[in-house]
DNA sequence: CCGTCATTTCATGAAATCACGAAATGACGA
DNA sequence: TCGTCATTTCGTGATTTCATGAAATGACGG
């Protein structure tokens, strides 16, 4: 069988994607992604500054926007580092291409 | 000249965009469009009963779906009817797309 | 004109988001 | 082990969303 007993009553369209859509669903963390243009790869402290914000504000938006599925990070040493990851994106993209397909 | 004096800072990614985005970062909102699936064309009312919320709820987020560029609205006699806006979403998805390829 | 029906607008509380500074955590190098 | 630096976590108010019911608007039919 496909499904279990109870068909869980699953999310819409997916938790991913809603994470995704709500990450990216607010100006700040627009703004904060064009930082990452090009690969570039910047830390929470340069960020923040760059963005004229908190460093606590920066490390909880690059980590709502690693959540969505936007970023990756990396770790040297004392600091992270942040980029865009192109890849789940891409699969972002085409997850909400395939809910906008199927609702309409 | 391509620009005025001031150069008024332009949004991000721009306005449309931040509209769909935010139209459709809610459960809620994701519900509702389902309903428009296969061209399917509702009134207020009719969303309402089967979401299950109350009319002025539905009108509000019908609208805020509609200001997002997901959906139109017909009139017709007293009713008021929705459906999908397969060519708007589509510009959507494509300046949306636009703006993560260019901010990373 | 009036009354009615569908929708929208408005005012209201509840809940979520937002940005912040302070404190806690973790990872070095001395 | 200490002290320091970068980040994260926590607790806090301010702002914004969210859903609701009541009142206002608009469009008919009589």
């Amino acid at each position: 069988m496909a499904t279990a007993t109870t068909d869980p009553a699953p999310p819409v369209p997916d938790e991913a994607t809603g994470r995704f859509l709500k990450a990216l669903a607010s100006e700040a963390r627009q703004q904060a992604m064009l930082l990452f243009a090009d690969g570039a790869e910047l830390s929470v402290g340069e960020a923040a500054q760059r963005l004229g914000i908190g460093q606590s504000t920066a490390s909880q938006q690059l980590a709502q926007l690693k959540d969505g599925g936007l970023l990756t990070s990396r770790r040297e040493a004392k600091t992270v580092f942040y980029r865009a990851d192109k890849e789940r994106i891409g699969s972002a993209l085409d997850r909400l291409r395939g809910f906008l397909d199927g609702c309409c």
